[in-house]
This record gives C-alpha cells, structure tokens and sequence, in this order.
DNA sequence: GATGAATGAGATTTCATTCAT
DNA sequence: AATGAATGAAATCTCATTCAT
C-alpha cells in the first residue's frame, strides 16, 4: 500500500472512532465517518469492504496497545502490592473500554454484528483479559497475598464485570472511568465491606 | 380511554420488549412491532406520539414494580444479614436489568435517546436504585454491621456498576443474572480479596 | 389488497414494461419507474419484494393470456390449414416475444438474474410454447399435414430458434415482429428453398 | 505505439471478451477486466477512450477473420451442393455468434451502446453477414439450385435470425451452436414441411 | 379507533473515470 | 506507460411517519 493510502486509512479509523463516540453507533453512517476523514464515501470501500469490517478495524487497531499490556499483567505477581498492580490493570483496562464500549454496545444492539465481530477476531488471542486477571490472582494467591478461599476464575469475571459497569456510569462514553471510582472500587475488593475483625 | 385502547396499548409495549429482547434494538422497526402487536403500523401513532415514547413508555411500565421494591430497601438495614440483604437486591435489580438491558442499550448506542428518556423520566422519582443502595448502607454502616472506613456513596455506584456488569456476561440477553455468579460476587463485596488477619 | 392498492401495482407493472421497453433493462431504475408509475419510489417496496420480483411479475402478468392461447394451440391440428396455424402462432408468439425479449436479453445480461427467474416460475406450466408447436406438429403429421420426415421435436425448436431471432431484427424492440417478415418465413418453413419437382 | 503497449492493448481485448462471457456484462467492471488483464484499471483508459470504445474492440477485432470468411461466401455458389454450403456458413457463423452474443445482448439491453455501436461501425463495410448470404442465394437462384420463387433478400434474414435464435438455445452462452442442430434447420430451410408432391 | 398504502429522506454500496505519482 | 487511490454520482432498499378511508 502506498503511504498516501496508508495515510486515508489512519484517518478512517480515527474519524470512525470519534465519530461514534460523538454521535453514537446509530448516527455514525459512511457519510459522517467520510466527512470526519475528510474523504469521498466512496473512499471507504478502497480500504474496507464494508462498514462492519472498518468498526472492527477500528476496534482492534486501537485497543492492540491495551491487549498486549493486559496479556503481560500475570507477570506482576508478586511485585509491587496487589493494590497497585490491580488499579493499574483497571487503568489500562477502563482505557480499553472507554473505546470498546459503544461498539460493545452496538453489538448487543445488532445480534448480527456480534456474530460478525466474534469471526473476525477469530484470529486474535483466545485469552483475553478475564483470562489474564485469573492467572494473575492464581498466582498471587499462591505467594499468600490474596486469601486462599477466593475463587479466583469467578473473581477474575466479578472484576472485568465491575469495570464494565463502571464504564457506563460517565455521562459521557468517550471519557475514560473516574480514577478515584477505580481507588474506590479496588479498595472495596480488597477490604471488603465486612467490619474487620479487632485485635484483640 | 376505551377498555379496547387499553388493551391495543398494553399489547403494544408487551411487543416491544418482546421484539426488542428477540431481534435487538437495530431490528425493532415499527412493523415488527406491530405485527407482533397483531395491529397495524398506523395504530401505534394512536397511542404513542412517535417511537421514543413507545420505547420509554415500555422501560418504565415494565419495571415499575421492581423499582417499588427497592426503594423500601434501605428499611430492611438491621434485619436477617447484610449478606441475604444484598444478595436479594441483586436478585431483584438483576431481574430489572434483564429486561432493562437490551433498551439500555439502545440509549448508549443512541446519544439522542438518553437525553430525552432522561426528560422523560424527570417526573420519576429522581432517587432511584444508587440512592436506596447507598441510604441501606450508611445505616447498616450506624448498626455496625458495615465497616466505618467504608465510603458508603461511592460503594452504592460500585454495587450496581458491579450487577450492571454481570448483566451483561450472559450471551442471551433475556436471561437474568446467574445466581451463583451473584452470590460470589456478594462473598467478594463482603470479604474482599485479602487474608484474613489471623487471629492470635 | 385495497382497490386503491390493485391500481397502484397495476400501474406499477405497466410502468415497468413501458420503461423497459423505452430506455431498456439497464436503464430501468427503480426510480424511472416510479416517475412512470406516478408514485414514489418506497411505494415499489410496499407492492414488491425487491427489483427483480417486478420485473418477473411483469413479465409473467402481461404474457399470461398468449401464454394460454399457446398452450391450446395443438387442438388447431387438422382445421384451416398448416399455414394459417402457424401464421397465427407465430403472430402470438410475437406479441409475447416482443415484451419478453428485453427481459430475457436481461437474463442473459446477468446469470443471477437467469438463476432466480427459473425458481420463480417454477410455479407455471412447465410444458410451454415448445411443447405446444412439437405436439401440434405431430398431430399434424399423423394427419399427413406434415412430412413424415420430419424431426418434430428439433422442428418444434428451430421454428421458436427463428421466431426469437426475428424478434431482435427490429431497431426497436417494443415492437411486435414485421407481419410480412412472418410471412415469409411461414413459406419458407413450408415449402423451403429447394427448387420443387416438376410435375412430369 | 510501442510492443509494450500493444501487448497490453491485446490483454484488455482478450480479457473483455473472457469476462463478458464468464460473468455476464452486468458484472463485467472495469476492475474485473483489469484484473483479468492484469493490469491496473487506470491503464484501461491509456488504450480506450471509455468503457463502450473498449467493448466496441472487443467485438471487432474478435471476429474479424469471421467476418472476412463470410464475405467471400457468395463465391461458393455453384460449388459443392446449397446444402453443405448453407451448413458451413451456418457452422461459421455459430462461431461469430457464440462470441458475439453477450456483447450483442448487452447491446440489446442497453439502447445507448447500439446507438453508438452502429456509429462506431459506420467505417466497416455496411455489407455484412446478411448481404452476404442474400448475394449467395441469388447467385444459387439464377443456377437453378434454389427455386425461383423465394424472396431472397428476407430469406438471407431470416436465416439469420434462424441462427441468432438457435444460439441462443443452449443453456451456457458461451458455447458454439449444436451441429446436429444445424443440420436439422439446414434439412428444413432446403425442404420445408409440408409433404413432397409424390411423383405421379 | 383502526387501517395500511403511500411517502420521501436517508443509508449503504458500486463503479466508470480522473489524476498525482 | 502504468499505477492505484480517490472521486462522486447514482442505484437499491429501509423505515418512521402521515393520511385518506
């Protein structure tokens, strides 16, 4: 490809981006995203062959920073505090799904984008980032920092799902989580609710 | 209102939960509405002034008794245990997401939505699900039986972030919360990830 | 189906075999035909499935009635005479062609066009104009009307083969085929080109 | 013009003769014959003006030699028998036809093109396929080996449109016409019918 | 009240053609 | 000479909404 076409590309891909995160998946049509890039509609079809393709495009091109840092975060274990490495992981992961959602969203909104979606990632790595974060406290619970009794697979979920609902709070979808939601939450997984028991 | 408007009207906001859960929001075109409603397109425009207010009218409608339920909450602080307590909550709130879900759905995928459905239901009761959560907990907080370091407000948004997140982890939709999944995350919200201080 | 909704289709098949006629299949817009129907061009939508299911219902209404004289042709066998039989075969044969050819020029424009068009007239009389001229052929023959050396199933074929290609002689393919041209090639198909055997 | 670009030149002929007849003209892009010729689309119009001038080649230059077969078939007359004759013109001509059709078709179906197809041919002689055989039948006439009685100028025609019509029989278009086909017109074109008068 | 035919704006996609490289 | 990215007009089809019956 020639750098002027990788350049229009690029462009798709950040305009899809905004575009959807201004206006919505609903208003997000060929002609905004065209506009956005400041390109011709037909321009699109030169790169993608369809709209689809161009969300999926934008979503995995974006989000291939974040996968890679998430797929290293078992490594964490043991270093560092369990408080710190878990706030990091909600950082990059709240960034991940700043972005992701309203693609997310319009999967549940359209069943047939998400059988789509799911194809074309069928080449990326099975083991996302619920995967990574069990791994993650399997291992830490293994060094005696995280309390034995835990189920860490259904820990692993309890705390993407978490994250999940905490990016939907913001009024506004593009922004990233509210760090000090993050502080909050962390602290809550960590302690918990329960009063602790006295020393005696 | 005649007793046959009545009965057009409620067979009208039945399918459009019906067809919404069915086919997504994308798919829920006023024909498959009607014709699942068993009337004629035109009939919607008796009842409802244009599409947005077909689609309020079902959210709020629908969940109106869940939303009743909790919001006598907050009196069962001191009652059986904050475990049970919690745990029916989520029970309950997990009913009102799954069918809430899909129409949540729709708001975010649609800026222009969540802004009139938010006019809409300013005439509700503006203390919703975070409030009742939030007044249960600062008073089992005053009982003791929640820790006092614990920032009750922020922990109200966490718990539905949270339950917000599980609901959307099953790949069907329509179904409710897993209730194994519930009652982890309630051990979670209570324990927290930590060992235990062990008693000397 | 309303009255007022019977003329609009009506309106809208004779809308179609005009345009076609006029600007030619690949000409024939959605919206050229809808100009010619007078209506708008959603309304096509409301009366047809898609594009092709218009054309085929174009084709298939208009020629029904040649199609059913056809289809009673053999029982000519053995009145007038061969000549005049075949004359007005042919002359019917022409009328249906006339509107018939830009559609099936159409079909051989474009295979998928072919592929769907045969399914949807899987419904109708499989044994059509061919079978009719190859059964009235026999008949005659028996009646010693027709050369007992003749091939009547390959006759049956050549007289369609020619009549098709006569009906793409004119500029103008609205037209119905040149009557003397029919003529002609009635005698030709009778008495042939060979030099007759001189009585003795 | 260079041997480079006159090899490029005959890729593009060759390849719209080739894509034509696999896919039919609606689908024969601009970007499938390029592909076909492998080159670049921009490349189609170093060589042709548009898109028609290209097709207008392909047809002419594809049966040239045909044609100039044709031209000298009035010199057979008297020669061999009408028979053989009129079954090698036609053998001819099948091949012309199976070539020509789809290009001929997609005329028929575009009136624009045969407008500007017929200017464009105005340079080549006037005098094709069907003068030719009006030539060769009246020179067999004055022979005495076709009667005297047929009018020779629409029996040219309507051996012709006998051709165009059988090539149109078979189900894949690019396929010559069948010769045991050929034979049977040939047998009736000579002895037509009706019954032979029974020598006395 | 209810109907359903009609509307027309707007969405996605195609493709012959142009032009900077 | 050749490339291929970009163009933009046009095509088919969808669907919320209106209106005569």
């Amino acid at each position: 490809m020639s750098e002027r076409g990788a350049r229009t590309r690029a462009r798709l891909i950040q305009a899809t981006t905004d575009v959807v995160g201004q206006v919505g998946y609903a208003r997000a049509t060929t002609r905004a995203i065209a506009d956005a890039a400041g390109v011709a509609e037909g321009t699109i079809y030169r790169h993608f062959p369809d709209k689809q393709h161009l969300f999926f495009a934008a979503v995995l091109e974006r989000n291939a920073p974040v996968i890679d840092w998430v797929s290293q975060f078992p490594a964490l274990a043991g270093q560092a505090s369990v408080r710190e490495n878990l706030r990091d992981a909600l950082v990059q992961l709240g960034r991940l799904r700043a972005d992701l959602l309203p693609l997310e969203l319009s999967l549940r909104a359209d069943p047939d984008l998400a059988r789509n979606l799911y194809q074309a990632a069928a080449g990326a790595p099975a083991d996302g980032p619920p995967e990574s974060i069990t791994v993650y406290l399997a291992a830490e619970q293994r060094l005696g920092r995280v309390c034995a009794d835990v189920d860490v697979a259904r820990a692993g979920m309890i705390i993407l799902a978490l994250l999940f609902g905490l990016a939907m709070i913001p009024a506004e979808p593009e922004r990233a989580v509210d760090p000090a939601l993050i502080d909050a939450a962390v602290d809550l997984l960590l302690t918990g609710l329960e009063p602790q028991a006295p020393p005696p």
